[in-house]
Order: C-alpha cells, then structure tokens, then sequence
DNA sequence: TTGTCAAGAATGAACGTTCGCTTTTAAAGT
DNA sequence: ACTTTAAAAGCGAACGTTCATTCTTGACAA
C-alpha cells in the first residue's frame, strides 16, 4: 500500500538531488555539510535520509548527473554520420559545454563547478575513480572517432594514434573549462578561434 | 633567548609541508585530518600548531610551493632567447611537469595530485581563487610569450590572439595532468606524437 | 632561574546520522 | 459516500563521533 505514486517519489529524489547540486557547486562536497543540504532542500533531516542512505550517496547521484550531461554533449559529435576536423568537433565541444551549462540538468547550477570537485574527488576515492575513468574514457572514445574519420579522410598523418589525438581533444576542452572557472577570461569565440589557428581545417598529411 | 636557530625552525617547517604534502596528495585536503598531518609529520599538535596557526595555513603552504613548482617549469621555457614551436613547446611542459612530479619539491609526492586539489579549493575560496587564479595567468602568459613569437616569426596567422592560443597550450597541459591521474593511459611520447600529429610544426600561416 | 619548545590530554563545536513521534494518504471496510 | 486503517512520509531534537584547536605540564637550553 504505497503512500505516494512512484512519480512524487522520483520527483522528491530530483530536488534533493538539485539542492544538493546547487550547494556543492558553490562549496564543493566537502565544505558543505547536510544541514546545508537538508535546508537547501526544504525538507527536513528525516525526509532527506529517507531518499538517500549518506550524503556519500548524494555526492554519488549528483556526480552521475553531471558525468551523463557531459556524455551527452560528447556523444553528439557524430550523429548523422558526420566526419568534423578536430577543430570543428572542439568548437561543437566548447559551445555544447558552455551552453548546458546554463540550461542544463541542473538548472542554475554550473555543472563545469561540479565536474571540477569529481576530478579531486576522484583522487582519494577508488570507487569514484573507476567511474570517472570509465565515463571519461568513453568521452575521449567519442574524440578518438572523430580523429580516427579525420584520419581515414587523409587529413592527419596515418601514423598517428587516433586514441592520442582523442586525449589532446579531450584536453581542450577540460583546459577551457578549468581556465574559465580559475581565471575567468575566456570566451567561447576567442578559445576556439585560437584553436583553429592552431589546428587549421585539421590538415596534417604524413 | 630561542632555544633553536632559525635555520631549525626553517626545516622543521619544511618538514611539516612536506608530511602534509604527502597525506594530502593521498586523500585530499578535507579528508586529511589534522590527526593525519601530525601523525605524518612525527609530531605532536602542540608542536605542529606552533609552526602553523590552522590547517588552512598549512594548506596554503602547501598550494603555495606546488604553483611555484609549476611557475619554475613554464617559467624555463623561453630560457636563452628561445622560440620553440608550439609542439616543441608543450613537448618540454609535459616532459617537465612528468619529471618534476618524482623529482620535485616534494620527495615522493605526485604534485599534480595536489594540483588538482588546488583547482577545486579555488572555486569554495575567493582567497585560493584570486592566488590561482595569478599564478595561472602567468603561466598562460609564458605560453602566450611562445605564442607571440612563433607568430612573429610567420608562422601562424598574425591576427590570431596570442593569449587564445597560450590558453589552449595550458589546456593541453592540464588535460595531460587530468587524463593521467583519472584514466591513467597517457604515456609522455604518445601525448607529445599527437600534439605533434595535430599541429605540426605549427605552421599556420594567414 | 627564565624563557622556549614539545607533548598529549582536554575541549567544545560541528558533523553525519538516527529515532521516536506526528502527519498524510491510498486503499479497505462499511 | 464515508469511515477506518495501516503503511509510508515527514519532522526535528538528540546522539555519538570526529574534528581542529587549546591548555596544562614538564623538559631542556641559556
């Protein structure tokens, strides 16, 4: 005899999750304590524990979010069987990040903040390490494809290793989104313009 | 009347830093308890709380000497007149930044750990924000400085920012930092072979 | 003796979590 | 249709623990 229907439930999870999101965001996971949570949320101690077993286990749900968001963004690159240059792909890449970002899974809450506290959380936790390294490595998939097209287009040399030049996509953006947040002066047509410059139309014959 | 030298109280601080250093490159600032950081160090709290007025304190002492070690690396770059390429530029970064982390101020610590822990302690503390946030830029400006020369010389389009392309040669050094700790597949010459592969020999000309 | 230094137990605040209780609500009973 | 019922949902004070920091004590150099 369930209370409430499975929807109100799901919906409930939602907004503690968003509560919990936008507090994390501002003091990362650790400076915010569940009190901050919990008020965030509007419901009481009690309520909140009856959705999530620890604040671990909040952490972990919010995590998630932001890591499908950014899943999402990447694995877009190459529906409709498109074959990008690399600097083409990171213009995509950089647009789709700073877009979601303001209307995005969490709305109001800059998921780029969010996916910087995984990254040092990842450090001291095995468990959130092998799931940013399995979603992260998946991302870097996504970049390796767009190489690997680049490639067989004889643009790029046929020595080079499309799994590489993946991980130096991969570090653009994650260089963009840590330069934004720490120094704060890039823009999104001033960083890829600049890449294009450095990439050109992605040319690179062996 | 001090009981010691000044030279003593110098290294039993280092010493300090040093133990905190490592515990923090493990698990993290905020999982580090001040129990850790004076276990570590072979002290006692009395004797820690001496040398440092809070943990914060000595956090910051620790943040402090990673971004030095990271300016010291950047910083050697254009040593002697100089002017690398882009490619052959990140080559050093990354070579150096690698080295640096077994060989680096801190024996037996993986700066780029700490690093990353900066990064995410920068966007809770305004205070952590704006020192980041001037190391950064200076580093970018070393790449910047790179840049500039590389497009003097005709080598890429002259009305291309120079600070863009500085900011998109820092992100390829950050990814790298990332991408090795997270996913843990990156190797020195694969990295350096794409970002050859991708920019060539970084000509670009307009 | 006097002042510095280190030690480690003590302290109080803050934390995540629990528990006993009240309220709500969907369904069963009439 | 209305009442009863019991399980689920919500509440918030209270709990035990852990934390950073302080304080008391004693040792040792000057």
């Amino acid at each position: 005899m369930p209370r409430v229907t499975e929807e109100y439930r799901a919906t409930r999870r939602a907004e503690i999750v968003t509560a919990a999101a936008r507090r994390f965001a501002e003091q990362g996971f650790h400076s915010t304590s569940m009190a901050d949570v919990i008020a965030e949320s509007g419901l009481s101690a009690g309520a909140v524990y009856r959705y999530f077993r620890s604040k671990e286990e909040i952490i972990a749900a919010v995590s998630e979010i932001a890591m499908t968001n950014a899943d999402e963004i990447f694995g877009g690159l190459l529906d409709n069987g498109a074959a990008p240059s690399p600097a083409e792909a990171l213009t995509a890449l950089v647009e789709g990040v700073t877009s979601r970002m303001e209307n995005g899974v969490f709305l109001g809450v800059d998921t780029t903040r969010i996916a910087v506290q995984v990254w040092s959380e990842a450090l001291r936790s095995p468990d959130v390490l092998q799931r940013v390294g399995t979603v992260y490595g998946r991302l870097r998939g996504h970049c390796k494809e767009v190489a690997r097209r680049w490639q067989a287009a004889g643009h790029l040399p046929a020595d080079a290793d499309p799994d590489m030049i993946g991980a130096a996509m991969l570090s653009l953006v994650q260089g963009f989104i840590l330069q934004r947040l720490l120094i704060g002066d890039l823009t999104v047509p001033g960083y890829t313009a600049a890449i294009h410059a450095l990439l050109g139309g992605g040319d690179r014959q062996a």
